[in-house]
DNA sequence: CTTGCCCACTCGTCTATACGAGTAAGCGTG
DNA sequence: CACGCTTACTCGTATAGACGAGTGGGCAAG
């Protein structure tokens, strides 16, 4: 019922200039940061804290709402109010595309994810050519038109991750690339095949708060942000021969680099 | 003053089992998106919205804290709603550690800030000892106190990160390391001068949502992410010899990393 | 026992109203 | 002219009430 077992939750301070929904969301914030409320753990519901603080109902989803917003908990129709769980993270390394890693049938994300033990997919496959975006053509050295293989990952039915890559057409067309499955080691195996040996790669990294696209793809909670990830395959030859654009859920990712002190 | 000029927004979709909240957002969103509104502009007030689509006030509330937990504006109280404008960005290349940046007397920040153009601040200086958290200890190989350096970064009188740096007692005490200046180079400099001979550095990144506090510190608009930067700094025998968390005003950075394709 | 309905509880959406407080411009007074 | 007050407009906070819709348990009918 309403008692809320008393102790959680303390008194309003009437005195305090700091609005009341938010002495709530401090109050509630502080419970979950000191484990009072554990992952995944349901909130007392509006109408008890309006009951415990004797405020109305729209104070108390006010303070709701600053915790979703802060990412914090999330609010499940009919259910309740719940402390939301962190996720597994991927770890991506700075030698994730390092040729040894090239070498089996399967791609990296299905070994790496199997070798975590999580259930991996790989989903809404597009391979389509199309017309170059001004970055992109910019980065590919003037390109018009490219090769466009899209698609999602999910982590044991979770999307995480929704990218693209685009090829120059001349690089790609009629070949293994431009099919929806480009064979073992993946395109970057197919780019050296194709002579264009792999000198480096330029990765460029933005966060924000994602589009309401990027929310239905990528099924997030509101107050997660996304990892916005450029990468630009250069050959030996100095040409950029890819050009990957990835949007990552960013409370299932930690990124990692090496860099040398040179 | 009622009359929005029309044209504008349209009107609202009463057989639609869209929230009308989420209309109004979602027009607001596109009117912004095409550039109606420009960066910095403002929206039409509350009350101009609630004559305009004929709902209450909080149904037009409820839209803009929609778009303003997509970043996409923020309110000023007594003056408006604007488009948020982007801020200027600082891009961090993977070879801003490298050794022939170091040369120069005053710090990379402002080096770089001052190239800009913008009027770069360092602030909040703080050095002193003391006990390292377990995630420190670890990284830095189980030491239990450490030398901790904090720093805030401004451009133009809007901070954009906030960083310390932790070092192990035994290298750093009783060096220039513990200055609050430790000259030309930064602690970078002195730790080669000391013996540690840089090697490596290896990046951890994350991204998610702010803090109440480091709302605070970094005066960040509702809607904005911060990155969380982990660098550990290896010297030549391998060992660490600095670990610097840094959080990021994550509208004012871009980072860009070099990997190799080996 | 199983099925299906009902009901209690949950959050979602929306209205209407009230008062407070920050901002800026106009206007009158000294 | 300069200062301070008033006023109109802005968003911020809070209340009270209404209805809708998803969820899950209990109970009654088959």
């Amino acid at each position: 019922m309403s008692s809320l077992s008393s102790g959680l939750l303390g008194d309003l301070d009437p005195t305090s200039d700091r609005a009341v929904f938010r002495q709530i969301a401090d109050q509630l914030r502080e419970a979950i940061d000191r484990g009072r409320f554990k992952e995944g753990e349901k909130l007392p519901s509006e109408a008890e804290l309006v009951e415990h603080y004797g405020v109305s109902r729209m104070t108390v989803r006010n303070s709701f709402s600053v915790l979703q917003g802060e990412g914090l908990v999330h609010a499940e129709h009919g259910k309740g109010v719940f402390v939301r769980p962190r996720p597994p993270v991927r770890r991506l390394a700075s030698d994730r595309f390092a040729r040894r890693h090239r070498e089996q049938g399967k791609s990296a994300f299905i070994v790496e994810a199997d070798a975590a033990g999580s259930h991996p997919q790989v989903d809404s496959l597009e391979v389509k050519e199309e017309k170059a975006s001004q970055d992109v053509s910019t980065r590919l050295g003037s390109v018009r038109r490219v090769l466009a293989r899209r698609r999602r990952y999910l982590l044991d039915g979770r999307p995480v991750e929704f990218a693209t890559s685009y090829l120059p057409l001349d690089i790609a067309r009629g070949t293994p690339i431009a099919e929806p499955n480009p064979g073992p080691g993946g395109i970057y195996a197919r780019l050296e095949e194709l002579g264009h040996r792999l000198d480096h790669f330029e990765e460029e990294i933005r966060a924000r708060m994602p589009s309401p696209d990027e929310v239905r793809t990528l099924r997030l909670a509101s107050g997660v942000p996304v990892i916005h990830l450029i990468r630009t395959a250069f050959d030996q030859e100095g040409r950029a021969v890819e050009v990957c654009d990835t949007v990552m859920a960013a409370d299932a990712y930690v990124l990692s680099y090496q860099l040398p002190a040179t």
